[in-house]
DNA sequence: GCCTAGGTCCCGTTG
DNA sequence: CAACGGGGCCTAGGC
């Protein structure tokens, strides 16, 4: 088959390994850009691997639907037993296995491996080597009920309203929020057992070390606090207050944040992204008012 | 297309939402299974909606690329322009949305969601809705470019040498490998900050207090076993051991280690792993012994 | 390379 | 339902 006759073929089927193939002519309609879809339902295994082979070095996304066992051997190993699963190669030398249920892959590689594709002794072998940690994954495949090989036109930009930092920008735009004529000195500052979050001082001149959770904040945070405040200290005369700004307290929690001193400050991530809002407008009016 | 027919149809392929299609008669083949496999390319928006719902209904495995934008709200949010993705829904209602690069999705939601595909203003809408938390997720499909419905048989068993359980297994078939004399009195043994992973006696009859870790053992593990101490003691006129076993110690914990008192006991997984296949090995005997 | 911290973490177990 | 720990977690940022 001529990958290269963009006029004639669109899609190559082939049968159960017979190598029966259907062949359209496409001339008289409007199909740009479905050349670029080889799809490959239920091919011998050797047809799968050469149209593998051809994706692998183009670094395009491979989706795969076949019977296969898989072993993991790296940080640890894992066994599993043939079954139809969903392999899924993406152009950064990932791979996903997964099976007909659950969110997560049953075994995978993250990017950066070496993959490729071998025939074997009647069988075709995927391989995904990671240098490092030095980890292998092998499927060893008996029959592919369907191959596609897609390249994905994608350049949109992700956005994530992302919790704790956007909480963390929200308090360093409007410090407020925290309490009347709270003044930031620092943020991610870092003591020996980690960051500080956020670092300031009151109206008092008192030195609030604050500590921001997304989540219900429980003992672990606490802890986590008091050891950072083991390494900061307030100026002559004033004092360390330790502050957790959270969206609520986790249950048990509360009687130990009272025992140890530390305050409380409701903020939600609702809340936070409200503000980060409301400074995007003004950013903007501030803009066009310059322009 | 009639689906029920098995013997004249294989794959229905319609072209760029213009109703070409592509049958094949089979009756000369041998391809049962392969009717349970109805692939779309480029179908419009309403045959893959039309699609969609069938395999939704029936709790097969979609996969998907599709041109479509992404909004997930919920314990946060964000949000993904226009681009090409693999789509992936699954029979017990969770749902990947995949770039073409990277390990992660870039979207998702758990499994138990409730999916639906619908009709809306020319696009096609697929909305996955978790209930608690409640979030949700919606794709605004523009474009569909392939989109196959599979059945997964896949019954295997899936194993994983599992670090942590694995080397707890291990300490407990062969005491031994903390050292000689060594007796387990319990494991998994509740302490108020947690469980204390093993739990025994030395040959001199002092307490023996094991903190398991698969990695480097580092700060947080040394501070997690020091806190289970204050809440043991060893029997009159014994000492308490605390021990860590790990296959290391992180690089800056051997200091801290040395100063709280706490052993160290290397055990790499892939010697726990070994107990474990010897012991397996004795029991299959033991059994043969017995038939 | 190691280590730290966060994640829409997910996922199991337990109270 | 919440909380707790573990994961082949993955991923990003520092050193």
């Amino acid at each position: 088959m001529d990958r290269a006759s963009y006029h004639s073929v669109i899609v190559s089927v082939s049968l159960a390994g017979k190598g029966v193939s259907i062949y359209c002519s496409v001339s008289a309609l409007n199909l740009s850009g479905l050349t670029k879809l080889p799809v490959l339902i239920s091919p011998s295994l050797e047809e799968a691997r050469r149209e593998l082979v051809i994706g692998l070095e183009a670094r395009r996304l491979l989706v795969m639907v076949a019977s296969c066992t898989v072993e993991y051997s790296g940080r640890t190993g894992s066994h599993l037993g043939e079954g139809e699963r969903l392999v899924i190669v993406k152009g950064d030398g990932c791979i996903l296995v997964h099976r007909g249920r659950d969110y997560q892959p049953v075994n995978w590689q993250p990017s950066g491996c070496i993959i490729q594709a071998q025939a074997s002794n009647g069988t075709l072998v995927l391989k995904a080597v990671r240098p490092s940690p030095l980890e292998s994954l092998t499927l060893v495949v008996k029959d592919v009920q369907f191959l596609g090989t897609f390249l994905l036109q994608d350049d949109a930009e992700f956005v994530l309203h992302a919790s704790e930092e956007e909480m963390q920008r929200a308090i360093i735009l409007q410090p407020d929020v925290i309490e009347q004529g709270f003044k930031i000195l620092d943020f991610e500052k870092k003591v020996p057992p980690g960051f500080v979050d956020v670092y300031g001082v009151d109206t008092e001149g008192n030195t609030v070390v604050i500590e921001i959770k997304k989540d219900p904040a429980g003992f672990p945070v606490i802890k986590q606090l008091l050891e950072y405040l083991k390494y900061l200290q307030a100026p002559p005369g004033k004092k360390l207050r330790p502050m957790i700004v959270a969206p609520s307290i986790a249950k048990g929690a509360q009687p130990a944040l009272a025992k140890s001193g530390i305050e409380f400050k409701q903020l939600t991530l609702q809340k936070a992204v409200a503000i980060l809002q409301k400074y995007a407008r003004s950013d903007q009016q501030a803009l066009k008012s310059w322009l």
